[in-house]
DNA sequence: GATGAATGAGTGTTCATTCAT
DNA sequence: GATGAATGAACACTCATTCAT
């Protein structure tokens, strides 16, 4: 996850690590691209490895089956989406809740780096493949972990409410992704996406005070 | 599963098409057994044919292919919930929003009729086929006639709004099916579906209020 | 005893139509002309299908796997082996123990029909594949039933004994096919092997006189 | 073969050659390690080297392939068991012939050391690389020298009566390893094979008699 | 119409072996 | 010599689909 981050200069004390990182990056910039040009469809571990400039043998090296370099693409980019909140978040530390909100939004639709078919088949394959709860789960956190701060005039949210929010909020961006929405990146579709979080933490507190 | 119902028994009039039908619906059943039995992994034409009792060569003269199979199942679910979406709705056709909305959110949540490994696997082979935009149609254009009302006390709803408080609620349902939420049916989590719905309707008259 | 042909495999379609039957037959000689062409190593499924005339497809209609495909190779030909004993025997059933003899230990030698690598190939899979033990049950519990007439002047075999006689006489037939002895078939070997189970016979004799 | 038992301590003169055996060692020594632990399909030239503790590049610098290795395994095993032969017969040297061939019957037995797993695999390899006849070759002279003893009132040996006797010993024996026989080491068994070697050396000397 | 035997392109995966470092 | 990343030919097996009967 960290791999990228780390430093890759140290050439001399260990030139295969090197090797192998940019091997893996290859494959899975490979990967990206055989999603984004045909979906998953076009998905079969001999196009990825031809893809990536690498022999089939070695994809497998570093990825046990087709299924763990679904997860590891997802992953990266998971990753990097939660990073970008985290970012965005910490840059609106001050600001109002729908600021935080809106930026949080615009972080997670701007993921993946505007690749849009990779985008939907890497969804497409999350959600055939079972790992959907696996990868909401930062998600559903880092909203928990937003519900529970009392500075933030939010009541705790229960399990079934972490849920629905995360989940509305999530589901509402991958449909827009799977269905190729035009208005995907539009203000209008901010604006509303950020009205569903914020009308549901107003709808939570207003059943508090009563 | 509603069509063995029907007569079948008038053999002079139209003996072929009522075979055929009952061949179909066979053709349906077999194929939501083995989903309920196998999920998607185990959805092949041979297995369907087989559990349905007829050859795979009947099975292609109904369904031009496996994804024609797999629609006109999704279909049939689809249309039965919006039956019972609007039955439950002729029922509350004088009660308040909130109980019309409520009794929307438990029509869908008991759509399928409890059997909910073959829901899971219907929801999976319809986003993976990116068969989601004709079946969220319906429910979209069910909203919109909803929110058009101006009866209900809603302004009209914009393209976008639609679309989030239809995939926002679907979305989250779905997402309840595909992790197989041990809360799916509780009334919490009804709850919660309820007044996600309300509060967003709420936000977007707010504004419209301003 | 009468353990002839059986079902080749429980699983797949048993042979009921003639045209089945006809393609298993295909299969069988395409895989026996294989073994005798190219030994173990030429044994792909690919390749048997393509000697056959039929395609990868249609073996796998009948036989699970590679594994299934060598097993009724082995069946078959250890059938019609045990049948020619058996009809030797018929033969000499006025005969001394040592025409008796001498008539299985023929009918064994003179087994697969000359197809010498075939033989070869088929007895190296079924040691390496571990499926010895079945083969070997029907010779065993020939040999044993042998033993067991009073009237051949026999004491009752133990089970070390009916194990030692089989596998001894088995296995040094086994050995000169592995190792291609060119004796093979010579009057000179098949003396021979008559006097090793004469000989056994006669020192369980002694032991029992004692 | 007998690179085990050469001194390897002189670690001034022959450094290298020093290393190189040990290193050979390590590798017979995972080699058979794996065999014990996975059978003969776990036995991959990879999975040698790590358990070995070497890299695939060197096991590939003492071995020229992967049956050189087997090869080695079984030469290896081969020499031990000929020598634990020769030990028991040097022990026996004044015994009956009864007393020489129970010694030797015991050592081949005993081989191997009690790691059964790795036995089997050996045999298994061995027959499926029809190796056989090599292997074979040292057990049948040596039976061979034994019958040509004049001394042990044996008369000479034809080549076909040297080749029954020995593979109907080894063969019986082989099978006992392949089908994991549960009283491969009982007393039972052995009394068995003692009196299979001895019935045939007896009937071949009858016949001389006449 | 119904059947089901036959098809075969295509897939994931393994593993002995090489060679640049 | 030692390393181990990379190779890629080869294989077993699946399953949607066709078509002769």
């Amino acid at each position: 996850m960290a791999k990228a981050s780390q430093p890759i200069d140290k050439k001399r004390r260990k030139p295969h690590q090197a090797r192998a990182a940019a091997t893996v990056a290859a494959i899975l910039e490979g990967a990206a691209q055989v999603l984004e040009a045909g979906g998953l469809a076009a998905f079969t571990t001999n196009a990825v490895a031809e893809r990536a400039g690498v022999s089939i043998g070695t994809l497998y090296q570093y990825f046990a089956d087709k299924n763990a370099l679904l997860r590891a693409i997802a992953e990266r980019e998971m990753a990097q989406a939660l990073t970008a909140v985290a970012a965005a978040l910490r840059g609106e530390s001050e600001g109002t809740v729908e600021s935080r909100v809106r930026a949080m939004v615009r972080a997670i639709v701007n993921a993946f780096h505007g690749r849009q078919r990779a985008r939907k088949a890497v969804v497409q394959a999350v959600l055939a493949q079972g790992l959907a709860i696996e990868m909401m789960a930062p998600v559903a956190s880092f909203i928990a972990a937003e519900g529970a701060e009392p500075r933030r005039g939010l009541g705790q949210l229960s399990r079934e409410q972490v849920f629905v929010l995360s989940r509305a909020l999530m589901g509402t961006i991958r449909a827009a992704v799977l269905e190729e929405q035009p208005f995907f990146k539009s203000a209008a579709f901010e604006d509303e996406l950020v009205r569903l979080v914020l009308s549901y933490l107003n709808g939570v507190r207003q059943l508090d005070a009563e």
